[in-house]
DNA sequence: CCGTATCCCCGGGGATACTG
DNA sequence: CAGTATCCCCGGGGATACGG
């Protein structure tokens, strides 16, 4: 009778875990979309389009749509002429601040360990 | 004189390191790999390729040989009859810790608030 | 301005079999 | 066990043009 078995399964939990969240925001964009947003609290499809280095108006709108459907951004269209459409975060979106912080300082700290030498 | 061009170049610094971290991060396997790996603190490739659900030894061997380009991982063959290999984190790799962990705990809140609804 | 539609190509990546 | 090699297919995703 050992604890193996529990810390296995706790491990597969986390491993489940870690694959949701996966799923939601693994890809090319989504990561920079969110950071792109939460940087500037409300933001427009073009203003996106331009901080997102590299991406298309396809994946950008593909992106959004995506997010939106797992609650993460709010799009509200404005009636203005022409139309303008500004995307904020949810308060579940927000909930992703901490880790976007850290993996900012990750990126910068990353950018030093590889190329910097 | 205004603050805002300032503001917009610290922006497109951390868009960019944003987009640094996701070049090394994303795609659908890389931060589940380091996950198990860092769960177990070393971990063999067989592991591993059970650990993380759905990937093809393919994938597992393509992406292993990316962390360690990186920087995250650390490969070391045991001459055990037969050869195992054992991955473990560099300090590097270690410094993520912290956002696993956080994606962790976000996957896990993250189901309650789609599926649990 | 904010997307959608269409076209089209390339390579990501699965299944399977094989080697050291 | 830890990968590599080969085959092969499908869809991710860019470019461009158009619609509301």
């Amino acid at each position: 009778m050992e604890c193996k078995p529990l810390l296995k399964e706790a491990h597969k939990k986390e491993m489940r875990a870690i694959q949701d969240s996966m799923d939601v925001l693994s890809g090319k964009w989504k990561i920079a979309i969110i950071t792109s947003i939460c940087l500037y609290n409300k933001r427009r499809f073009s203003d996106i389009l331009n901080d997102v280095y590299g991406i298309s108006n396809k994946m950008l709108s593909k992106e959004l749509k995506e997010l939106e459907t797992n609650k993460l951004i709010k799009r509200t269209v404005l009636d203005t002429q022409p139309v303008t459409v500004q995307y904020e975060l949810t308060k579940h979106g927000k909930s992703l601040q901490t880790i976007i912080k850290d993996l900012t300082a990750w990126g910068i700290q990353h950018r030093k360990e590889i190329i910097g030498k």
